[in-house]
DNA sequence: CAGTGAGCGAGCTTCCGCTTGACTT
């Protein structure tokens, strides 16, 4: 029983600040947020002043509850939620809950807000001696961004469903996602590569040394990329510069620098694990999470590059220790946030100590790789740039009209290259041999090289990523849900890491751009941010920001709802014929396994074809014969053949559909049912029970013998059977829509 | 469950952002 009570939002952090605290003081976690509105329409009430309708989260009851009993035997309760928009409207909904339970005996409770942006005992302690009240204008700008999030999502949403297809689904960060994979799509399908030519010069220095050098300028011209496009004025280039003398007319020799990248943050994190380690964003944050919950890193979802002064202490120390004093630079380094409308509630992610590798912790392999990761990051972040010897030569034709040039490097100092390369630039030592200025340098050989350009590269997760992150759309718990979303509606799909959009996926951006141009564009977030920006300092109220907003997005979906028709979306015209009945024009049309090309005369003619450009149907095998005949039909050879389902799901069913429709999931053998004489049984394999016999008969159901002799000493020893049961039951409901 | 779409219209789907478990086959 505690007089004071702490809330936070993670458990995991709860634990070490309780530690901070003493004895005085219990720590609870709220589990993120515990209320929300509900999945439903009427969840906001825009002609009621955007009411906002919100219940308890299923999850949420039992934290809330827990809370509520502590709190209600308190005297103090320290609403220490993360320091963000989203942590200040948790504790709110918390105290109105506390409020709501505990009624009269709140007034005996004290109600603080305390913040703290690193978990220290000195931050966590000044935090409980300066506490402060509930921001009111922060939690209206939560409101007004959670009640702008449900009126654009559902509101959007049944317009697809109506207008494309069932299930579909629309977001203010989703449709920008799926915006920008499938405007890439389109960049690459627009995309005409050029032809153009590079030309390298290859000489012999005085002592046979060899130098590679790149043209420079040509006929007094600086040479450019796009200066030969063809292999003609290649070739004539190369003629001319084949009949110079050339020397060595500059030398220039500089001393080059390079500062370590800034310590991760979640996007840069998930980046970073993609390129180096392979994994995939979802990948990257559960492990993360596991070496939070180990207290071996800091939080992993947070936009900040700050580092706490204690932290950056104990890294100057073990970087020095490590590899020595000209490794630390004299001041620490200091890291600014680029993005804008960063929240900067926790710490930027480093690992807790500097002095353990991921090997000494005893740590699953994906774990080690990642900590190793983010422990090079944060300690490269605080060490001295890497020095580099620069040097320029520069190759004259002795008419003075043409040049060549190569730039080589030497790393001199590695400085944080010592422990970390940041993966897409990294430094190799360039050589160039050693000649004076005056130098004369015969030609070996002028090569000319053609190229073409290609089309920009289709996102992957890392790079969707960032994309976002620069957007300033989505958050860094959020990131990784965002690709989640897109697989999950089908709207694009990942092949060799990279994504692609799906026909559904292009139909519903080309649908989404067109009519709601405004709601989907990448600027639309930052817009929205600004607003809750003057919100959050009482410069604008909650209330008239949403009525700006609502006003014309509701008269512009009814418009569109109106206006628009299915057939504008999702069927295109190809002004051909229809071959069958010479009548209708052929349509691009979407169906449920992509487009395919149909007749206007639908349902009179029922002609299709397949798109061209698809990949041609596959030949079909016949399918495999089982040689067991047709318990249902029992026409002549009617046997029962193995086949495939769309969903790739193997079936066996009569060799006769579609005149006989029986089928079975499971293989069948001739095999009359003890039970009631049906002349087939079904086999299957299990883990658990070998092969399973069953009778395919619903309203008969039995089973082989064994099975059930085997299975029913389980049934006994486990009476819990019931209660196991419900969780399943549970869970059919959930996702995976078939 | 086996090539696709229209419209009729039961009942249903959907947002973003905080946080962790604890069900299995």
């Amino acid at each position: 029983m505690s007089k004071n009570i702490v809330i936070v939002e993670s458990p995991a952090k709860s634990k070490t600040i309780e530690k901070f605290l003493g004895k005085d003081f219990q720590v609870l976690a709220s589990y993120g947020h515990v209320r929300d509105l509900p999945s439903k329409t009427g969840s906001v009430d825009p002609e009621n002043g955007f009411a906002m309708n919100y219940k308890v989260a299923d999850g949420s009851e039992k934290n809330l509850k827990a809370i509520a009993s502590a709190v209600g035997k308190a005297e103090n309760v320290y609403l220490a939620t993360d320091p963000d928009r989203e942590g200040e409207a948790i504790s709110w909904h918390v105290l109105e809950e506390l409020k709501r339970r505990l009624k009269k005996k709140m007034d005996a409770v004290s109600v603080h807000r305390i913040v703290f942006t690193e978990i220290t005992k000195s931050a966590v302690k000044h935090a409980v001696d300066n506490p402060r009240t509930l921001n009111d204008s922060l939690i209206d700008a939560q409101q007004a961004r959670r009640a702008l999030d449900y009126l654009v999502g559902f509101t959007l949403s049944p317009i697809l469903w109506r207008k494309v297809r069932r299930g579909l689904s629309a977001g203010r960060v989703q449709s920008v996602a799926l915006r920008l994979i499938c405007e890439r799509e389109s960049e690459i399908e627009a995309f005409k590569p050029e032809e153009y030519w590079s030309i390298d010069g290859l000489f012999n220095t005085p002592t046979s040394e060899e130098l590679v050098a790149k043209l420079h300028t040509y006929n007094g011209k600086k040479v450019e990329k796009f200066s030969f496009t063809n292999e003609a004025d290649a070739k004539a280039v190369v003629e001319t510069l084949e009949k110079e003398t050339y020397s060595i007319t500059d030398i220039e020799k500089k001393k080059a620098r390079r500062n370590p990248s800034p310590p991760f943050i979640t996007s840069t994190l998930q980046q970073e694990a993609s390129r180096k380690l392979g994994f995939s964003a979802r990948k990257t944050m559960t492990t993360a999470q596991r070496l939070y919950e180990a207290g071996h890193i800091t939080y992993m979802r947070t936009d900040s590059v700050h580092l706490a002064q204690e932290a950056v202490q104990a890294m100057r120390e073990e970087i020095g220790s490590r590899w020595g004093k000209q490794y630390v630079p004299e001041k620490p380094n200091f890291y600014k946030n680029k993005q804008q409308n960063a929240q900067e509630a926790h710490e930027a992610i480093r690992t807790t100590r500097f002095d353990a590798r991921g090997e000494d912790l005893k740590l699953e392999a994906d774990q080690t790789k990642l900590y190793n990761l983010i422990r090079n990051r944060a300690m490269a972040c605080q060490m001295t740039p890497a020095e580099f010897d620069q040097t320029a030569l520069t190759v004259e034709a002795a008419s003075k009209q043409h040049s060549f040039r190569a730039t080589g490097r030497i790393l001199t100092f590695p400085g944080f290259l010592k422990v970390y390369q940041e993966s897409g630039m990294e430094i190799d030592d360039s050589l160039l041999p050693s000649v004076e200025v005056n130098d004369a340098m015969s030609v070996k050989e002028i090569q000319p090289e053609q190229h073409f350009t290609e089309p920009p590269p289709r996102y992957s997760e890392a790079s969707l990523v960032k994309a976002l992150e620069e957007y300033g759309i989505g958050r860094p718990s959020t990131y990784a849900a965002i690709i989640s979303t897109l697989l999950d509606r089908q709207y694009v799909r990942l092949d060799k890491r990279r994504f692609y959009p799906e026909d559904v996926g292009r139909i519903v951006t080309k649908f989404l751009t067109e009519h709601f141009e405004k709601y989907v564009d990448y600027n639309f977030t930052a817009h929205m941010e600004d607003d809750l920006d003057a919100i959050s300092r009482g410069e604008k109220k909650w209330v008239p920001v949403l009525d700006e907003f609502w006003s014309p997005f509701k008269q512009l979906t009814e418009e569109k709802t109106e206006s628009v028709k299915k057939s504008d979306i999702t069927a295109e015209a190809t002004g051909e014929t229809c071959p069958a009945c010479g009548k209708g024009e052929i349509m691009i049309r979407l169906g449920r396994y992509g487009r395919f090309k149909g007749c206007n005369n639908y349902p009179e003619c029922k002609h299709t074809e397949p798109l061209e450009g698809d990949k041609p149907t596959e030949p079909k095998a016949p399918p495999e014969d089982t040689g067991v005949s047709c318990p249902q039909c029992k026409a002549d050879g009617a046997t029962i053949v193995k086949r495939t389902s769309r969903r790739g799901k193997i079936f066996f069913s009569c060799g006769t559909y579609p005149k006989c429709d029986y089928a079975v999931w499971d293989k069948p053998i001739v095999e009359p049912c003890p039970e009631c004489s049906w002349p087939i049984l079904t086999v299957k394999e299990t883990k658990r029970f070998g092969t399973v016999k069953k009778c395919p008969q619903k309203e008969c159901g039995w089973q082989d013998k064994e099975t059930v002799k085997r299975k029913a000493p389980e049934d006994k020893a486990a009476p819990k059977k019931a209660a196991t049961k419900k969780p399943a039951a549970k869970r059919a409901p959930r996702k995976k829509a078939s």
